[in-house]
DNA sequence: ATTTATTTTTAGACTAGTCTAAATAACGTT
DNA sequence: AACGTTATTTAGACTAGTCTAAAAATAAAT
C-alpha cells in the first residue's frame, strides 16, 4: 500500500512540474516542511519504487506510474474540495486543509459519489481543473492578472491556499468567475486598478496579490459563449451563515470523456 | 497530537469494558489483529500518557481522559456512519470501513456540520447510541434476541460489522426499527421461529445471528410511546439503486442534553 | 502440591519517516 | 583556475509501531 506521506510527496513533484519548475530537492522540502536530508532519502526511496527518476545533485521526474498516482490524488483533493464547498458548506478558504487529509483516506466509493453527485465537475472551488478518473486534465489557458493588458476578463483561478490571502480575495468579489475590467496598471505604485462588472465603482489591488489571480481574456468583442450562463446552485448542508458560493465551476458529463493523457 | 493508533486501541478498550469484559492483552491484540506483544508495549505507552491504568498480567481500565478520547472516536465513527447512510447513500453494510478510517482524520468542524444536519442523532445506522459532544450516551435497555421469551419485540441494534451479515439481516428485513413477533424457540434444532409484523409467513433464523441482534420489548400491552413515528427519512446523494433505510434512527435536539457522563 | 497449559511480558529486530550536523558536490565569482 | 557560496547528500540518531521467539507469570489439572 501506498502511504500518505508518499502521495504527498508526488502530488508536491506534480506541482513543480506543472509549474515548470524543476523539482530539486529543497523547493520540495520546502513545500512539506520537511528537512532537506528526508527528501533526499524520499528521492532514493521513490526512485526505487519506480515513481520518479532521480540523478543525484540533478533533480528527479515523475514516471508514468509516479504521476498517474499523483494525479489520482490530485483529483481526489480537488473533487474533495468541491464537495466541502458546494455539499457540506465549506467557505473556499476552510475546504483546502480539511481536503489535504481526506484525499488519503477516502475510498474509491466515496471519491466516484461525490463526483457523480456534483455532475462530473472540472473545476475546484479555487477554479483549478480536476482531473477526471483517467487522469485527464481540462486545462484551457489563462494569463496571469500581472501579465495582463487593461481590457475585459473574468477571474478564472486563484492559486494561493492560505485561508487569510482567499479570504481577502472574496471579500473584494474576485472570487473565480468574476467578470471585470482592467483598467490601469502601475498608475500608483504597485497596484492594479480594476473594476468588477456591474459596480459604479472601481477598485485596487496590490501587485502581491494579483500574482496568484489568473484570468482569461473575455473582452465581448471575442470568443464569448455560452460563459455567463452557469449559475448551478446545489443545495449545500450548511447550517446557518451564508458562504459565498464561487461561480466558474463548469461541469462535463462522464459519457464525453476525452480519449487520454499524454505521458510527458 | 494523539495518533490514530492510539484512537484505535482506545476504542477497542472502550468496547471491551462496554461489554464488561475484563480488557485483557489477548483480546485486545485478536480485535485489534495485532501480535500480544505490540498490545503489551502500547499499554506501557498509554499507561505513561496517563490514558489507562495498568497493572502487568492484570489488565487495564481506562482513565477519564482516555475515556473521553474513546468517546470522541466511538461518536465520530457512528455519526460518520450515519452520515455515509442517509447523506451519501451508502448501504448499512458498507458504512463501518469508511468511518474506521474517516474518524480519525475528519475535523471538528466537518462533524459538527453532520451532526447539526443530522438534525443531532443519537442512533447510527446500526442502532447504536452516537455519544453526543460531552460524551455522555443515551443507552436505553435492550436484550439479547438469543435471551428472549416469545412476545412482541422490535429490533434495537445489530452488533455485528461484517458486511456480509450486515446484507444477510437486511434481506431478512430485520432492520433496527422493525417490528416482530418471536414465536418459537428451539423447535427446530437451533432455530428462532419469529413473524414480522404484517406479513402473513413466518420466517426462520439461526441462533447464531440472533446472538447478535438486540430487541426491545414492544408487546403492544407494555410501553408504547411514539414509537412507530419515526419516519425522518432524509434526501440522500445515492446516485442510483434504492438502498435499505434502516429506520429507527430517532432524534435528539442538542438542547436537551443530558447533564453528565458518570467516571465509571 | 507438582506438573502442564495458557497468557503475558521481555528481548531484540525491523520499517517508515523524520531530524541535525558534517561532508561533498555544483555553481557563480573574481 | 582557485575561491567562497549554496545546494545536496551522507552519517548517525530518534520515534512510533510492529513482529517473532524466548522467558516468566498465572491459571488449570492432575
Ligand atoms: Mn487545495
Ligand atoms: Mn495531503
Ligand atoms: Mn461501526
Ligand atoms: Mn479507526
Amino acid at each position: 500500500m501506498i502511504s500518505s506521506t508518499v502521495e504527498n510527496y508526488l502530488k508536491a513533484f506534480l506541482r513543480l512540474e506543472d509549474m515548470n519548475k524543476k523539482a530539486s530537492t529543497s523547493t520540495v522540502a520546502r513545500q512539506l516542511s520537511v528537512a532537506d536530508a528526508s527528501v533526499t532519502d524520499m528521492l532514493r526511496k521513490l526512485q526505487k519504487g519506480g515513481l520518479l527518476e532521480y540523478k543525484p545533485y540533478y533533480g528527479a521526474t515523475l514516471t508514468a506510474e509516479g504521476r498517474r498516482l499523483a494525479l489520482r490524488i490530485l483529483r481526489r483533493h480537488r473533487l474533495i474540495e468541491l464537495f466541502l464547498h458546494k455539499v457540506m458548506g465549506y467557505g473556499w478558504e476552510e475546504v483546502h486543509d480539511e481536503a489535504e487529509n481526506l484525499e488519503h483516506v477516502v475510498s474509491d466509493l466515496f471519491v466516484e459519489r461525490i463526483d457523480a453527485y456534483l455532475g462530473y465537475p472540472d473545476k475546484d472551488p479555487h477554479g483549478e481543473s480536476i482531473p477526471d478518473a483517467t487522469g485527464f486534465r481540462n486545462e484551457d489557458l489563462d494569463i496571469c492578472l500581472l501579465a495582463a493588458d487593461p481590457g475585459e476578463y473574468e477571474v478564472h483561478k486563484v492559486v494561493n491556499d492560505q485561508p487569510e490571502f482567499l479570504a481577502y480575495i472574496e471579500r473584494e468579489s474576485l472570487t473565480p468567475g468574476t467578470p471585470f475590467q482592467l483598467l490601469e496598471k502601475g498608475s500608483v505604485h504597485g497596484l492594479l486598478k480594476l473594476k468588477i462588472s456591474g459596480r459604479s465603482e472601481p477598485q485596487f489591488l496590490g501587485i502581491e496579490a494579483a500574482k496568484y489571480l489568473y484570468v482569461k481574456a473575455t473582452g465581448d468583442r471575442l470568443d464569448n459563449q455560452a460563459r455567463r450562463s452557469k449559475q448551478r446552485r446545489k443545495k449545500s448542508l450548511q447550517s446557518g451563515g451564508e458562504r459565498g458560493e464561487s461561480p466558474g465551476t463548469s461541469v462535463r458529463r462522464a459519457s464525453q470523456r476525452e480519449p487520454a493523457r499524454r505521458s510527458k
